[in-house]
DNA sequence: TTGCTATTTCGCCATTCAGCTAATTAGCCG
DNA sequence: CGGCTAATTAGCTGAATGGCGAAATAGCAA
């Protein structure tokens, strides 16, 4: 699978958003993340694990802990062919509009010349 | 499920982001989108399905052909989301690390006044 | 060592998904 | 009508996903 899959992928899912939104606020540990939620702790590891996956979250040690952070790399890739993606395609329409409304004008102005 | 969340797992899929870029370049028939790929039609049309429930694709008719057309607005708010996150954070982290570069200067010119 | 806490790994189940083939529907044309 | 093309629906598979509880691991503390 490539890269901007498994990051669109790990952003599918509501409750891995609002991690993310979460650690946006600074570190956490696996358990401070799973608080919020009325899920498992196993649940949360492997929501963590998709993060991770996808680039999204680094671990570190603490002890017994496991301190999460945000990585915001991939999201940069997302972003980025999202708003490429829509700037293009919004040009390309801007260009048929405008040449919709060319043909309109030179219907108007002469019927069936062309 | 969520309007972003369907919009993320609809792009989470290379086949159909290239669809969609298929499409950026103008209407499409689901033969002519599937010729490309190696793939059956049942298998692309399930893709436009998919791509229609997030409402990045709308389908018309013409005679027996159907037509698909881009639609943009979802990707919008995707883009929106993704930037705005990526900016909060962005901002967040330069605090953080003013902070920290602050921290440090003080800890050079005096060592523990706090 | 024993015990306590934080987290992960391991199975399990139900659901979803991407792909296929075969069959069905929809619309044209002769 | 019958035949042709376009597309969808139905039904199947194997793989992935999201949830769980139970067991294993990692590290501190007594």
């Amino acid at each position: 699978m490539d890269h901007l899959s498994i990051t669109f992928a790990a952003l599918a899912d509501p409750t891995r958003r609002a991690i993310l939104a979460r650690l946006a606020l600074g570190e956490a540990t696996v358990g401070e993340l799973a608080e919020p939620f009325e899920l498992r702790l196993p649940t949360v590891s492997k929501h963590l694990k998709v993060l991770q996956r996808a680039g999204l979250v680094s671990q570190s040690r603490k002890a017994q802990w496991r301190p999460c952070q945000l990585e915001a790399a991939p999201l940069k890739d997302a972003a980025e062919w999202t708003e490429l993606f829509r700037r293009n395609w919004e040009e390309r329409f801007a260009r048929l509009d405008a040449r919709l409304e060319q043909t309109k004008k030179e219907a108007r102005r002469g019927g069936d010349e062309r």
